[in-house]
DNA sequence: GTTAGCACTCCATAGAAAAGAGTGCTAATA
DNA sequence: TATTAGCACTCTTTTCTATGGAGTGCTAAC
């Protein structure tokens, strides 16, 4: 059988009305608000069909239809061609002024929550790059030292190294003349153990500074890179606004996904490896197991030089896909805005935080 | 009227079998279930003068009765005084190995979370004391200054600052020596408009440096001070599990207060001016709007040198307050002993890590 | 002071009945 | 041949009623 014009226009009609009411939808409403002019009659014998396509389901005898996972994929394939690139501005963004990188992060998913009242969630944009860009060991006591590494694009991480014996100033100076010598525009792979071994002989006495600074490197760029990189959640509460998804069992598990968190990652890797497109996962298709029941929308915002992250909404099946794509660009966009577009890229994003 | 020694033991009975079941409980289960041996008819009229005297009251007619906030404050009241300081050991807390001060934390939350079976709420430990112990300026390219601030209880920011003109190293190394024989040991409310105004006198051209090291200042202080303190939840699912909370109205209230987490701050600041000791907040005695269907129950650790947080727990009025108290108490000594007890208060921690 | 007994109240549960929504099928129609 | 009207049928939802049970309060007896 053939998906023809008229079963199309029928399949929207479910669809769009499902999206608002929630509720299964006879032949006899889309009969009378369609400018189709058909009898309910024959809608039932059209929908007879569409069932049979797999597009649409009865939840059981003499109810009306709901559309499965099959139709909102292929409403939201048709909806990305209609759509090209019609980014409506959001005006109140009022993230400007707001100088930490963190509470802004934090701001966007919040506002992106209460626009669209689904939940949201945000992974804060971490480096691809991963070059040791300076090391420093400043000494605060004769016992203490300061350790603070910066790697490309400016994520500082610091860590206290407690000494068996005391150190001078002098001795300091070397180290941090030798270990930024020889660690400084390295990746991780390029960090070997010969190198490693080499630096320690070098560093005589103090060898076992330089592991623990070497400890820093790694935990900075594992940090970046995978497991522990930050994501933000907002709008769990959302999730009760829609009864589908607010029975205790599937709330309480949606609530302890996204408390944890960490399985949320699966999104952000996902939707690292699509590029920068908008990406949707309807039901089934989801990466998440306790997810199953919804939708899930993400999209990938870049804040050029090889900074990325993921937004992403997180509904019921029949969320307005629409309003959530759009509010997803303009979003991105907004980050964009804040933090350095492409375009001024020379300039360095006005104040970039350390990781949290 | 005055409550007796029996009326003690039938209230006493009557919070216990409702903290097991959470159904009202009647006048012939008390009867049955106590050595008291007295009729339900008698045990009726006792009931009756405890509901008179505002202890328990009745849903409904012809229900059992349940107890009041006042009857749960009179329990805990009494447990306090039972139970001296007979620390039971958890045995199983695994946390000593992971290295990391916020992975601790997390674990420690989702532990209690888990082990209570209800909601747990963690303040990362902030730092009283607020001064500046060490200024760090460094040059990463001639236009961009790394600027690394050390406060008491080795709290580390920092902060990038980009400048406007080229700067050498020799200044740097001069604004270096200004800042730290000018500000070190200094607190917030030590460093005033005058000497602001002196020392970016001294600094000249570069008196705008100055400017952004004091915000950097104020931020970490006002940071570890109050509104941004690091809070964190686990276990918000739990309350699915008291069907006295679950319903959508309440569940979403108290979701979104666990995800805002800004208002647990008044949590912790009772709690750090009650002291050490373990707060209990019953119903309309919690200082949060919706959490007055629940009981909170608090508790401040101590990491030796002013370094406080707190921990909590946050449940149905019904909750097995004995457990949750002793768990709370495990979990601080454990606390303690990870991250250096009083005793070993010379050796400073380990490894404390910069704020978030 | 304690208890047995009883009438009474209220809730919870189950079942039956009614109402409603929607379908599938058939036969008539354009 | 495609469309439609009509109707019987199915299944859910809602409403109502009846019934049982839990628990109380009161009274009178011990």
């Amino acid at each position: 059988m053939e998906l023809d014009a008229r079963k199309e226009t029928i399949l929207d009609a479910i669809i769009q009305t499902y999206l608002k009411t929630g509720e299964p939808v006879g032949s006899r409403t889309i009969s009378k608000y369609t400018d189709l002019n058909l009898s309910s009659a024959t809608i039932r014998n059209e929908m007879s069909d569409l069932e049979e396509m797999g597009y649409i389901i009865q939840p059981h005898t003499s109810a009306g239809r709901i559309p499965t996972d099959r139709a909102y994929r292929l409403y939201v394939d048709r909806l990305v061609v209609k759509k090209t690139e019609q980014v409506t501005a959001m005006n109140s963004l009022m993230i400007a002024k707001t100088s930490r990188m963190e509470e802004v992060l934090k701001q966007v998913v919040r506002l992106l929550a209460s626009n669209t009242n689904y939940t949201a969630m945000l992974s804060a944009p971490s480096y691809k790059g991963n070059k040791v860009k300076f090391i420093q060991l400043s000494k605060l006591n004769p016992r203490q030292l300061l350790n603070v590494v910066v790697i490309e694009g400016n994520i500082v991480k610091n860590h206290i190294i407690d000494l068996k014996d005391d150190i001078t100033e002098e001795q300091v100076l070397k180290l941090n003349l030798l270990l930024n010598t020889r660690f400084n525009g390295l990746t991780l792979s390029e960090i070997n153990l010969g190198l490693i071994s080499n630096v320690k002989e070098e560093a005589g006495s103090h060898s076992e500074i330089v592991s623990e600074v070497l400890d820093t490197i790694a935990e900075v760029i594992r940090a970046e890179t995978d497991e522990d990189m930050k994501i933000y959640t907002s709008g769990a509460n959302n999730i009760f606004k829609y009864p589908e998804l607010s029975d205790s069992e599937r709330a309480s598990r949606l609530i302890s996904t996204l408390e944890e968190k960490d399985v949320l990652q699966d999104f952000v890797k996902a939707s690292d490896e699509s590029g920068s497109g908008i990406q949707v996962y309807i039901g089934e298709e989801s990466p998440v197991e306790s997810m199953k029941d919804c939708s899930v929308v993400t999209a990938t915002y870049e804040l050029g030089d090889g900074l990325q992250g993921t937004i992403g909404i997180i509904g019921p099946k029949r969320m307005d896909y629409e309003r959530v794509m759009d509010s997803l660009k303009t979003v991105r966009a907004s980050l964009n805005e804040v933090f350095g577009l492409p375009e001024n890229r020379q300039i360095p994003g006005k104040n970039e935080e350390s990781e949290a």
